[in-house]
RNA sequence: CGGGGUGUGGCUCAGCUUGGCUAGAGCGCUUGAUUUGGGAUCAAGAGGUCGCAGGUUCAAAUCCUGUCACCCCGACCA
């Protein structure tokens, strides 16, 4: 009966995968939805993860020289416009302004879908010398784009996210820059979140409009779907030559500059849920987790118990982020939710074991109970988490990899994409016009070109002819 | 923007085909009591312009017209 009940709450995985997402995205109290579609309300538990996802960023980023600004939320029409590709790649999805009060404007302008002509506009103002670079700022901000279908996290018609712009003196540097910053992300995913990725290059049907070239960090969540987490870009001079961003170099030259964009966005959290998630609900890697440890008092009315349980939540605070739940809620209740709620840890105190001088803890990955003496329990606990991050990240790896496989030819290709999620490795030619056959025929995209190639075979999988590259495929979000 | 669907207490929905009396249920919420090692039980209670605007009618949640919003499936995207 109680199991019932529990297993109703959530919707399977394996039933539907989407309606799963939805109810844990709910239950585990990250959002609520608002009167406006695309548009989330971000609850504690949940912009406590972006603010994690946020602090622990941040300070990857100012270990390499990031600086952190804040640029206007409008654009004017007219600056969107300088660069051709990058407007045509936008142009769909940008909301305008166009009353100021009771009056037009004489000019529209459109709430940023991202900011690279700000900072362009910015940069052109204030470079002048090669004294004045490299330029290395970020800022964390939100934009909006106007999707046409949303889901909390993932495609939202506002999101919050940081974007890196940097303005180099050469090519070379740019190059390395856009580099660094995408292995910055990539060990963050592993080392934060838990989640591994595959580094490699957009091709360039897939590269942001207006860049040189773009690189990306891929993901594969649960139901071996693709998800793009991160992606660096490296934009040459084009924008500079479109704004007219110049610079008087050590020979007094007149040139232009190199420029780099790179972003994460609240999709993580997205990510975060469909890598680890069961159904039971949410599954945090300690190191993301607000809350690290819930301490659950049994039968909390006993003399003592109470007291108890405060005694080991002072001494836990002192290492972990901690809680405790003194709701008059029964105990299975308080367990439930800490399970939607993805608490890494939960630690069980009742009667029986402060008679025995212990105290319950179980892991929320595994659901393991492990008792453990009171005086040891800091210990235990720090132990506990810590191999949780790290199986976190193995099991997920091998999620992946068992979702990964091969299609020598158009046949298997076919076979595989269609019967089994997850991420192809496959030979391609270089033409887009296989990349849109294939997306045509089996809504599959190449998710990129990875830094680590192999040589599957000589001829593209599409066509047969001579292969360039080794891409990934697979459907994505 | 094309195809399909739904709007009724906080949530999930019933009622609409065949108009009719005071619009219902479950969950949640409030108060009290008993409970407390895997989603407790009982009692009392609060809460609804039936998406919005018109129309038909003695009478509209129910029929008609318009409109708006949301959801699902496609095309576009972090």
């Amino acid at each position: 009966m109680a199991k019932d009940k529990l297993v109703r709450e959530i919707t399977a995985m394996e039933d539907d995968f989407a309606q799963w997402y939805t109810d844990v995205v709910v239950k585990a109290g990250l959002i609520g939805y608002t009167s406006v579609k695309g548009c989330m309300a971000y609850k504690p538990a949940g912009y406590a993860l972006w603010e994690n996802i946020q602090k622990e960023l941040d300070r990857r980023f100012k270990e390499t020289g990031v600086e952190n600004v804040y640029m206007p939320v409008l654009i004017p029409e007219s600056l969107l416009q300088k660069e051709k590709d990058h407007v045509e790649g936008f142009a769909p999805e940008v909301a305008w302004v166009t009353k100021g009060g009771l009056n037009d404007l004489t000019e529209p302008m459109c709430i940023r879908p991202t900011s690279e002509t700000l900072f362009c506009d910015f940069y052109q103002k204030e470079i002048q010398s090669y004294r004045d670079l490299p330029k290395v700022y970020n800022q964390w901000c939100n934009v909006l784009r106007w999707e046409k279908e949303t889901r909390p996290f993932l495609r939202s018609r506002e999101f919050l996210w940081q974007e890196g712009h940097t303005a180099h003196a050469t090519a070379e540097e740019s190059h390395e820059r856009t580099i660094q910053m995408l292995n910055l992300y990539a060990d963050f995913c592993e080392e934060f979140l838990a989640i591994p990725v595959i580094k490699g290059q957009k091709t360039e049907k897939e590269k942001f409009a207006g860049a040189e070239a773009t690189f990306t960090i891929e993901a594969l969540m649960h139901d071996g779907k693709a998800l793009q987490s991160g992606t660096s870009h490296d934009f040459g001079d084009g924008f500079a030559k479109a704004y007219g961003i110049q610079y008087t170099d050590r020979d007094n030259q007149l040139k232009y500059v190199y420029q780099t964009s790179w972003g994460m966005t609240t999709r993580l959290i997205g990510a975060v849920i469909m890598v680890h998630g069961d159904n039971k609900g949410l599954v945090l890697p300690p190191r993301l987790a607000p809350v690290q440890i819930m301490v659950v008092p049994i039968a909390q009315h006993k003399e003592g118990v109470l007291d108890a349980a405060h005694g080991v939540l002072d001494r836990l605070s002192a290492r972990f982020r901690t809680k405790i739940d003194e709701t008059d809620n029964k105990p299975g209740w308080k367990f439930a939710e800490t399970e939607m709620r993805g608490i890494p840890l939960r630690v069980e105190l009742g009667p029986k074991d402060i008679e025995n001088g212990e105290a319950v803890l179980v892991r929320r990955d595994t659901g393991e109970k492990i008792a453990v003496p009171l005086d040891s329990i800091e210990d235990r606990a720090g132990e506990i988490l810590e191999s949780m991050q790290k199986e976190m990240l193995e099991r997920a790896r091998a999620h992946r990899d068992s979702h990964t496989y091969v299609a020598a030819n158009y046949e298997e290709f076919a076979d595989t994409i269609t019967n089994k999620p997850g991420f192809i490795k496959a030979m391609w030619c270089g033409d887009q016009a296989c990349e849109d056959k294939l997306k045509e025929e089996f809504a599959a995209t190449s998710r990129c070109m990875p830094f680590e190639q192999e040589h599957l075979s000589d001829v593209c999988v599409c066509c047969g002819r001579p292969a360039k590259k080794m891409v990934y495929w697979g459907k994505a979000y």
